[in-house]
DNA sequence: GAACTTACTTACAATAGAGTAAGTAACGGC
DNA sequence: GCCGTTACTTACTCTATTGTAAGTAAGTTC
């Protein structure tokens, strides 16, 4: 219990800095709930003084800003790369068990659930979900591509719409509920259960 | 700005007042987001004083427990309402615009995402999400009836439990993302964008 | 190697917000 | 009409937490 890494003890370049206190936030945001996001407490994981996170980040609300762009970033890399290089049309299973892990296992989307709740408030639409948009173009874009290769009408762009927001929506209630559901369902191992579901799910938007 | 009802400022039976000071606080917390539930400020938007509330739920934990307690309630009731008498397989559009309507403009879906950001730290598995098994239960059960009816096999309970839970994550993940999502994609109304979503996903439920 | 910048520290100020103590007045039962 | 109960109020205490002020030492530049 004293120290962990010697070395690390020494200065920080601010980058560096900067990214463990977030990876702490975000842990103690995870861990102990909306409430649960002291600067005293992220400090005293990381084995530094609260104040040296005020030099970051300027106050805990520029923390929390903080937090929510990179959980954001981390989301829009995902769907970049989990989209573009993708199969042609089918192979939803990929980028949806990407996503999910990113969700789930890396706590975003308890950040992003975390925002949604606070948004409302003063900080008013400050991301940017235009990914979600670009992908549904995107989508339809090669559907329609391929649909011509098979001499087969253009689908409906609405279609695809709706279909990525039914994942966006689903992988989010599942980020956040399926532990809970599962559970309650009698399962005893929900990460099973979860990417049994997201298995089905992925058959279900190929269509 | 004196006073709204003159004739509510009296004295409440405790079972109204609760009723009262619960709606106000979820009204609080849909609209100011997790840390913005203080006790002062849901006082102070009924004309009471802070401890009338303390008074009723002994603390903040407590009006907390009873909110969260309320909306799972809210939610069993429309569930057990909207699954039951509704038709015979088919129609699930009308449960899920119940449901949505629950958890959206109520602002319960809210109230539940809190539940489970906060759930993880101390409150461990204080609510029963056991009606989303009895929903599958009862809905796999009718189409067994059915299908036997028509000389059909049985349908896999597995595929049911999928449904729910996907009707579940998905309904949760669009009353909090729902209104984000519409902007998003460039629609000026967001409410119309939704139910269209709905009358979309309930055919694609109906299979 | 001197001067400047900056990633931090300790110590403290300020305050908000939960909870408490004690009192008051409305109701219901008798 | 009196009495106990209870739905509240005002006034307060106490603590937890953000933020600040001032100082220190590591790194960087010339």
């Amino acid at each position: 219990m004293s120290k962990k890494e010697p070395t690390a003890r020494k200065r920080l370049p601010a980058a560096k800095a900067q990214e463990r206190i977030l990876e702490a936030a975000q842990k103690r945001l995870a861990e102990d709930g909306p409430d649960g996001l002291r600067l005293q407490d992220v400090a005293a994981d990381l084995g530094i003084s609260h104040p040296a996170i005020l030099h970051h980040f300027g106050s805990r609300d520029g923390l929390i800003t903080a937090l929510e762009r990179r959980a954001m970033r981390a989301l829009q890399d995902d769907l970049l790369s989990a989209s573009a290089p993708s199969g042609p049309s089918g192979h939803a299973l990929g980028a949806l068990d990407r996503v999910a892990r990113t969700l789930g296992d890396e706590g975003h989307a308890r950040v992003l659930a975390w925002w949604v709740l606070h948004r409302s408030g003063s900080r008013e639409e400050a991301l940017d979900w235009s990914m979600l948009r670009d992908l549904a173009d995107g989508i339809h874009a090669r559907q329609a591509e391929n649909a011509q290769a098979e001499g087969k009408p253009e689908p409906d762009p609405k279609e695809t719409v709706f279909v990525v927001r039914l994942a966006a929506a689903a992988l989010f209630g599942e980020a956040l509920l399926g532990d809970i559901l599962s559970r309650s369902a009698g399962l005893d191992d929900p990460a099973e259960a979860s990417r049994e579901f997201r298995r089905w799910l992925a058959e279900l938007l190929d269509r």
